[in-house]
DNA sequence: TAGTCTAACCTGTATATACAACTTCACGGA
DNA sequence: TCCGTGAAGTTGTATATACAGGTTAGACTA
């Protein structure tokens, strides 16, 4: 079934997103003009619009007057998952990053890694694992399954330079997100690492993200919960967003 | 300035969102036609129909063809925000819900109450305190501040029967919200109400509410760590989301 | 050579028109 | 009374056309 047949101007999305998705259209290289679209697939010229206008306001692509219509990079998806990369968080609050990494090693997928996945037992995964520091304080543990087939050179890359976020992403955009938090007591490990308190209770995120229609990472994400919280903003497209300076008043409010 | 003239349809949109906002168009009140607009406002039904169409894509209103648009009640809103109603949240669970109110007087706004709902010190606002129930276990404390001057009915409401959210939601729909997520040690009063064990961390979400361009309540949800987290998904409009049972399947992974 | 101008693109908006499919309601016939 | 049918109104899509304004590259001029 699926509908019969869909709208055209939906078809031409769905053929431009699988064209973005498959990597045959690259962040930044030209997508058809709206007249190239009424030539090779025989539209008008408003429908083709339609289809480029709702990709826009979708994220996927930006359009230029005059210039032309381009594949978006990863900045500019970044709406879609309110902040994604715990180094861009950190400069965004004009401290400094660093990181150190612990682990970075090649696997096979077992159990719940291969379930969140949706891969079978023995497929080939890289695991990372690395403190996330602002200021030389650790705030963040990153413990992160990728799929060996999805970034091959994993193994080869410097995360202590580039965040394994940040160099994910450059891969290939991200498309999808699922996230769950929870307040958690800690273990020992978790506790050392974080330099916690005793008692201190741990936020633990734990996050899938899909590129080219399937999971690609899982990961669980450790932090110290009298130093880190997780804000987040919701609002119809088009209001003016509350200023952050608002935002920060609300962070520092004591219980 | 302001950009000279916006196009037409853009006039349109704010002209609807005003209306909305003011009150003037309530929730399920109908938004005039495509045709009406082409009378009323002299433009054609393609540009009156960008209009009503972009709002439906952006929540404000619902549109069911061969009846007619519709202003959105807070239910169709809700991909703004992730579940805000814990009632519903726990119904979409399939258990059962109830409440206990602990507290629903009239306050004078102080300190921090007053800032973050942007009010002089001494506002009326009203003070709700309940404890949630999922299945008779307690699951979640509400302590929420409520522009008085927004729901002056707020005092006489039955809140073990219809949750504060639902029942504000009905008032004037929800437009932006804000939450920062924490993960704290509870006092001994919140554990005690939420039967919690030793040492069981809680997880905090501050959430700020706007409606009609101010923000109107800001509320404090405790839950209890080990039997309660909070789960979110990002995907840009036109993706088909994950099926729930997918979500389900990582909320039992365990660490 | 350096600067200017124009033609050929591009997107953004707006209109008029058309047909399909759905919902509601009133009218009329069995 | 009850049922069916059709008219009127609604959204959804698609086309053809038009003009405005931004961008670029190449031709032309001083």
């Amino acid at each position: 079934m699926s509908a019969q047949t869909k709208p055209r101007y939906q078809q031409l999305k769905d053929q431009i997103i699988q064209r973005i998705s498959t990597g045959d259209l690259q962040p930044n290289d030209r997508v058809p003009s709206e007249n190239e679209l009424v030539e090779a697939e025989s539209v008008s010229r408003m429908t083709a619009n339609r289809a480029l206008r709702e990709l826009n306001h979708e994220g996927y692509v930006k359009r230029i007057a005059g210039r032309g219509t381009f594949v978006s990079d990863f900045r500019s998806q970044s709406h879609v998952l309110e902040v994604q990369n715990i180094a861009d968080e950190i400069a965004a609050r004009g401290r400094t990053h660093s990181s150190q990494v612990l682990r970075q090693s090649r696997q096979r997928a077992r159990g719940e890694i291969a379930k969140a996945l949706h891969v079978d037992q023995g497929v080939s995964v890289f695991h990372l694992l690395l403190v996330h520091f602002e200021n030389d304080t650790p705030i963040q543990i990153e413990d992160r399954h990728v799929l060996a087939d999805f970034a091959p050179a994993c193994l080869e890359q410097d995360f202590e330079r580039v965040t394994p976020s940040a160099y994910l992403t450059s891969v290939a955009p991200l498309q999808e997100a699922e996230q769950v938090v929870r307040a958690q007591t800690p273990n020992a490990a978790v506790r050392e690492r974080l330099k916690m308190d005793d008692d201190e209770p741990s936020l633990v995120v734990i996050r899938r993200t899909w590129s080219k229609g399937r999971p690609v990472t899982f990961s669980r994400l450790h932090h110290p919960g009298n130093r880190y919280e997780l804000a987040g903003h919701y609002a119809p497209p088009g209001t003016r967003k509350t200023t952050s300076a608002d935002v920060v008043q609300l962070e520092t409010l004591k219980r």
